[in-house]
DNA sequence: ACATACCGTAAGTAATTACTTACCGTAAGC
DNA sequence: GCTTACGGTAAGTAATTACTTACGGTATGT
């Protein structure tokens, strides 16, 4: 699954600030390597990451390479932890439901 | 950051299948383990894991310890993913506008 | 052509980590 | 009491990984 790769991606706190510094607009590498504390090539191997993962896109401007998140990547990730909510939802529902009947308790 | 935690809980493949045990409905450790091809203390190292991520709770019953998800830290995660997929969405928008203006042509 | 700026990749390393087996504590049944 | 079932923890190990420096490749400007 794909998504294992975005979890995996984002797992990183280093990548996640380099994720999160696309929040609210694109950014060249050396742009987003000057706000952090490593090297340039750490970010870019962690954009490498993030884009296998599907969260990021690049394109180029001249000999700059700017990046900026994925909405389709991100958006699955979205409907993934989504789908979870809602059975994760349902099945605690039962539980008090049934945890109810165990003691011998009326529906409220 | 308590998302970070989470996240890192949620990348690993067999901390994940643990943890989607657990999405119908709660689990004892034994009754997850004999799902895997890992050992038993493997799982409840993984469970000791999400449960320090917020993303599980643990109720004793007899000698059983059951393991259910956390709505809450569930919950926090999905808040954080929405936010940024808002903030990501309209960033998109400013770009693919202002990219129109780049290369001159009309607003549709 | 030359110099400069920007970036990806290769190679090596230190640290993290996901697993194993062995062990110990506790709860229920005989 | 003893035994059996269940699970957390300790210790050790193999594999992953997040970083570094060094290098090469391409685009822009003089």
């Amino acid at each position: 699954m794909t998504n294992g790769l975005a979890l995996a991606a984002l797992a990183d706190p280093t990548r996640r600030k380099v994720f999160e510094r696309l929040r609210h607009g694109p950014a060249a590498v050396g742009e987003v390597a000057a706000l952090l504390p490593v090297s340039r090539p750490a970010v870019s191997q962690h954009l490498k990451a993030l884009k296998l993962a599907g969260l990021v896109i690049d394109r180029a401007d001249g000999a700059r390479r700017v990046y900026s998140i994925d909405p389709n990547g991100l958006g699955r990730l979205r409907h993934w932890l989504d789908q979870f909510w809602d059975d994760a939802l349902e099945a605690f529902r039962n539980e008090v439901e049934t945890s109810r009947k165990r003691r011998g308790r009326k529906t409220s």
